[in-house]
DNA sequence: CTAGTTTAGTCAGATGATCTGACGAAAGGA
DNA sequence: TCCTTTCGTCAGATCATCTGACTAAACTAG
């Protein structure tokens, strides 16, 4: 009568539980993106978008928050600014540094990418219902509190 | 008075604080792996721990399980077979087939995997306190058991 | 039993997402 | 005016995936 199961099944480790919901949202955002015809939009690209300034920033100041080296986040940029999606001009403050923006097609898609968020995030709601979906955030946003540095 | 913030600072997306978290438990794992004498170990191989069973297993299996391409799962098997972690005979019952198996290495690397989980939740439990966090950890197997098909 | 189909795994090649190291040019400080 | 630090780029490596094409073995209908 007992079923054979995996070993690690019985309890799954918070590692596990954590990256399913999150693997889930991230393809549900992303993949939603691509539907709503930003197609070039990955989830790397997330680091740009999540750090960047409306007044611009720097690759230094992105790769820093982001947590990468500036050679990885440059690949990002310039992947962006290929498609259209962020511009660079030079720094009038510093000959050396170049501002990185958002293009107004940058901009639609931080929209977008809030848009598909809150979606995804009420269709988990639906799942085991806003009231613990909200309990649920609120000891996650306890947990991320304590574990500064809020390297990203 | 005013602090200028990053605008999507004050409520961060659900995905935000999935990820951080994660990150931070993957790393404090596979890092501490590392120090305990499996330095070849990175988090990419948890799809082969996470999935493999006592009694060997399919590439095919495996692959599935984890929800990748055959060919994606194979270059993580030979990096393992290589530093002595896995070992693959021909399946008996299948000409085609090879059975994957730990090697005793290969089970001191679960075992060492189980403790460095169970000690970097008990790290997070000390930071928001252990019923919290108990609490955090039901409602994502609540969530987990809703997002199916459980494809990891 | 043979012919056709499906399955297990490999080979080759591509891409994406990182990293490290070395560098030139500009800025800042003493 | 040096010296040092910082900004960004160039070159090259590695890892983690993917797609497509293929062989050999196994299953399935006649």
């Amino acid at each position: 009568m007992t079923v054979e199961r995996h070993p690690t099944e019985a309890r799954r480790s918070l590692g596990w539980l954590l990256r399913l919901p999150y693997a889930q949202l991230s393809e549900r955002v992303y993949g939603g993106l691509a539907a709503r015809g930003f197609p070039e939009i990955r989830a790397a690209h997330g680091a740009v978008f999540r750090h960047i300034l409306p007044s611009g920033s720097r690759l230094t100041e992105l790769a820093e928050a982001a947590g990468m080296t500036k050679q990885g986040m440059a690949y990002l940029v310039e992947g962006l600014t290929g498609a259209g999606y962020l511009e660079s001009r030079p720094d009038p403050a510093d000959g050396r540094a170049r501002r990185i923006h958002l293009t107004r097609r940058g901009q639609a898609v931080m929209e977008a990418l809030l848009v598909q968020s809150r979606e995804a995030e009420e269709e988990f709601g639906r799942r085991i219902g806003a009231a613990k979906l909200a309990r649920l955030r609120s000891l996650l946003e306890e947990l991320a509190e304590e574990l500064s540095p809020v390297r990203d």
